[in-house]
DNA sequence: GGCTACATGTAAGCGGTTACATGATTTA
DNA sequence: TAAATCATGTAACCGCTTACATGTAGCC
């Protein structure tokens, strides 16, 4: 697939930043739907200049330390806009370990099982909040064609995630309370 | 993590079964929250034998053919106990090509935005058709304790995912659409 | 006889994580 | 002056996919 590269080519077509800067909008920015570490993100951004796709020049802040600060090239763009453009076939479904514990669990008992439910209600609980708090950075709708809209819709999607979770999380929870019949 | 062991303990602690009948577990039943191929398959059944946690005889079908039916030790099933027991912390938010293209889209134009959504929406509604099908299975509530319950919740998880995922994409077309100010 | 399904394995390579490794700059 | 942050890299390893490799059994 090689993603990375796409995600990489994305962030420098908004504008110039090093592979530090880079790692921190993986892990805050994108952090709902892909992440890199800067052990992943260096060697890419070797191999994306060594083609062509992007560019550097060295800044230096204080007296020594060099920067990298990154830019996409022509070529880059090229690329970028081709693969943002095409369609893609719909995931198969991600891997979760919580759901393969549900599905064999019926060998320890309600008790536990309801243990193990309410821990994970809580903690994606706890996640949504912490999206809805990021989303009073939109007190108003964002206009067609912006950053502002495309980061809205984003997180509107982790947020409705997170709701479909919780709500399964609960009538799981109703459905082990059942009463024998 | 190591997880693909206890998937594969899981199994065999609800009934013995050769690699070959468990790849096609993986392709089947549980496909929408693990997968795992012969060739990973094969291996990881080596080495549990060789930790003593499964073990195997071989079963012959015509005249020569031999199989591995495997099943679970007693030291097996007391390692996937605990592992069913355990409590795990909610995992990061999977990867996601399509949410990723989405966020850097506001580039291509609200045109080619409302193009990619829809052809999203329209995958995952026809996922969702499927497992509703799949949910005829169970016109009753199955009881507490059951296999057929955990396999029940586990398809409610994946229905409440898809209709939120479309929820999400009908709600983005919408933004899209909006008329500007 | 030919096709599909049954059945078991190995090897190369990719994407990703964790750990190793080094050093400068800023801030408390 | 010590700690946190900035800044860049490499190496070992793991999980997984794709492809290679081989052969049998059942059915039309």
């Amino acid at each position: 697939m090689g993603t990375l590269r796409y995600a990489i080519l994305g962030l420098l077509n908004r504008r110039d930043m090093s592979g530090y800067e880079m790692s921190k909008e993986f892990e805050t920015t994108l952090f709902e739907f892909w992440t890199a570490r800067h052990s992943q993100i260096y060697p890419e951004l070797k191999s994306l200049t060594k083609e062509g796709l992007v560019e550097y020049k060295i800044e230096v802040s204080g007296t020594v330390l060099e920067k990298k600060v990154y830019s996409i090239t022509e070529k880059g763009r090229d690329l970028f806009l081709e693969w943002e453009q095409t369609l893609f076939p719909m995931p198969a479904s991600p891997k979760d370990e919580f759901r393969l514990q549900l599905f064999f669990s019926d060998c320890i008992g309600a008790k536990r099982q309801l243990q193990m439910l309410t821990d994970q209600l809580s903690q994606h609980e706890h996640r949504l909040q912490h999206l809805k708090e990021n989303s009073k950075k939109f007190p108003t709708l964002p206009p067609k064609d912006t950053e502002d809209l495309t980061d809205y819709m984003v997180l509107r999607g982790a947020i409705l995630r997170e709701e479909a979770t919780c709500t399964w999380l609960r009538e799981s929870i109703d459905l082990c309370k059942q009463t024998e019949d």
